[in-house]
DNA sequence: ATGAAAGCGCTAACAA
DNA sequence: TTGTTAGCGCTTTCAT
């Protein structure tokens, strides 16, 4: 049925190792004649190499695994889309997973490493307990697999590709002091310590935030002011989130310092946060100035409109595939760090 | 490296061939005590078949093809959750893909393809000119490539896993009537009725939810109100319908049939109209109820909140997976509808 | 009831 | 400069 080599090597009259060289880009090998002779009757029988075959041979799958947690289900499509672009014009495919517990997370896992995929990107969850599947991820690094982590740092020895999320707390920060804003506080959730107290390591993304925020207000000569919420997680992360910033107005306005400024943990919390100012009669920005994280399309559509810094997905994607192969190709590759950019809405 | 069949036939001391026949089911054709032999060293050593070989003698890649279109981005971790749901234990794999344009949408496919996926499902996507790719997807399925199309019917002869959007319109209607609504308008954009002034038959979303809105209107004795506003479609899909849905209030009011209700294409457009109201001082539900139709999470997080029916996105990523998987297995199958659920809260 | 052998399409080492 | 050859790991037909 398909083209095959064979059929490219009989029409240009040569052997299938010919062919193959050639269309392999060792022209330098061979009589150009007989390089052209083979590259037009492969562009005429619209040869496509099968790619089974080559990786039977080349003990490749050209698979990649892509993890991806539901908690960023906003985001997955930017993602992916990046990830497409990162693959380019390789000849590598991502077989893509979405997870929404450790178990589905893991059987994902199981799945890739079932389908000998060449390199992972992870987008790893974390449960209500603030587990993770560390573990296993670092038993498959051990093993050697090419692995690059986003949207978080769970696997401490991986590879990352994550937004700089210290420089986010600094922006935001800096912004709101520019604003004339001296009492500036953070919201975030319950979880945001998990990483001191497990053995996630320094990266945990919401004690990143919190701590860019904190070294900021403190090299400015402001008290941080730190506002934790439980997240419920039943509903999904999403919507827990929302409910916490709804549910934290109070602590916020009993809060002795008297915050007139709030640098939320993300857009969800902000939305909440929002919500409640409105439902309480409170003006935002006047009374109480909002900044979220995420910039989802939301933030354009809530009102006021949400001032938040905007993560960039795509990007994420495009560079964790691009490391992803260079680490393929056995090069050795640092983890990139990703700039996120500050959009000035109304709500700050 | 990995375990090959080889070494489970070596150390149950039999031939690949028994071995191979043994773990693919056929046992009855062996001794029982060959059969509990094969299967205990294929445990032992963690057997995993190759892939690879096994596509390369099956000519079979044990892929299949995901494409996405952005407009539907914020169900697309749900969808594929789904997919993966469809694909159980089987062997097969996800190779997914999420394109924003046309064009993208063209490489998506042609990297299936090359990929040579033993099936297709299909979001389709479809530009501001009207135009879609369904040539393509049709000389794909005149090739005898299994494909399933799901969000949309772009590709008429192609099975499809869609929700019933003529029911959709109906049971908006009906609960609006229930609530003592007569004046009830349909809001959709410009290009509803591209079904009809386009090849692409009578699916194309929009249409068939305007049909089923004004069937049920005309049956309940109401005169059908056809507000259609224009996409702007620079900024994407969803911000247009939230700029439409905005715009679009002054329509609505200045509307000799002074409507009491809208049904929306979309919550994207409900959204921007509930807040073209609130910015008008028009009060939702009582002076205007609001109905959208996606039930994405913001429905439950803008206030009012929006009645809105939801779209079973991770049902469809399984059915449209089974679906495709029993189509590569030669069985004829019919086209599945799914059932869209009302979500009454409070905007209607 | 089991095994030998050919071959899926491609690659790479070696021969000519 | 080009061709021959031996697999990659699995499936399947045909002997035994």
């Amino acid at each position: 049925m398909a083209v095959t080599l064979k059929a490219v090597a009989g029409r240009a009259e040569v052997s299938v190792a010919t062919a193959n060289q050639v269309l392999n880009g060792f022209v330098d090998r061979f009589a150009e004649s007989t390089c052209e002779r083979v590259q037009v009757a492969a562009r005429d029988l619209e040869y496509v190499p099968n790619m089974a075959a080559r990786s039977l041979q080349k003990q490749r799958s050209y698979l990649i695994g892509v993890l991806f947690s539901d908690a960023n289900a906003s985001l997955f499509s930017e993602f992916t889309h990046g990830v497409m672009q990162g693959i380019g014009s390789t000849d590598y495919s991502p077989i893509v997973f979405s997870h929404d517990s450790l178990r589905t997370e893991a059987k994902c896992l199981e799945r890739c490493l079932h389908r000998k995929v060449d390199g992972l990107i992870v987008g790893a969850g974390i449960d209500e307990a603030g587990q993770t599947n560390t573990d296993f991820y670092s038993k498959v690094m051990a093993s050697g697999l090419p692995l690059v982590e986003v949207f978080g740092r769970f696997v401490p020895e991986a590879v990352s590709g994550n937004v700089d999320l210290k420089q986010a707390g600094k922006m935001v920060v800096d912004h709101l002091r520019a604003a004339g804003h001296q009492s500036i506080a953070h919201l975030t959730h319950d979880r945001y310590d998990v990483a001191r107290h497990s053995g996630i390591g320094p990266h945990y993304d919401a004690w990143e935030m919190f701590r860019g925020y904190e070294q900021t207000m403190l090299s400015s000569g402001l008290t941080p002011v730190l506002i934790t919420h439980p997240l419920r997680l039943t509903g999904g992360f999403s919507q827990s989130c929302y409910e916490s910033g709804y549910a934290s107005l109070r602590s916020i306005m009993a809060h002795p310092a008297k915050p007139s400024a709030v640098f939320c943990y993300n857009d969800d919390q902000a939305y909440g946060l929002i919500q409640a100012c409105h439902d309480e009669g409170i003006a935002v920005p006047d009374r109480l100035a909002i900044v979220g994280y995420g910039d989802e399309k939301l933030a354009r559509i809530i009102r006021p409109r949400l001032t938040t810094l905007r993560r960039p997905s795509r990007e994420t994607g495009r560079r964790a595939s691009e490391l992803l192969l260079r680490m393929i190709e056995k090069e050795t590759v640092e983890s990139v760090t990703l700039e996120p950019e500050l959009m000035v809405r109304e709500s700050a």
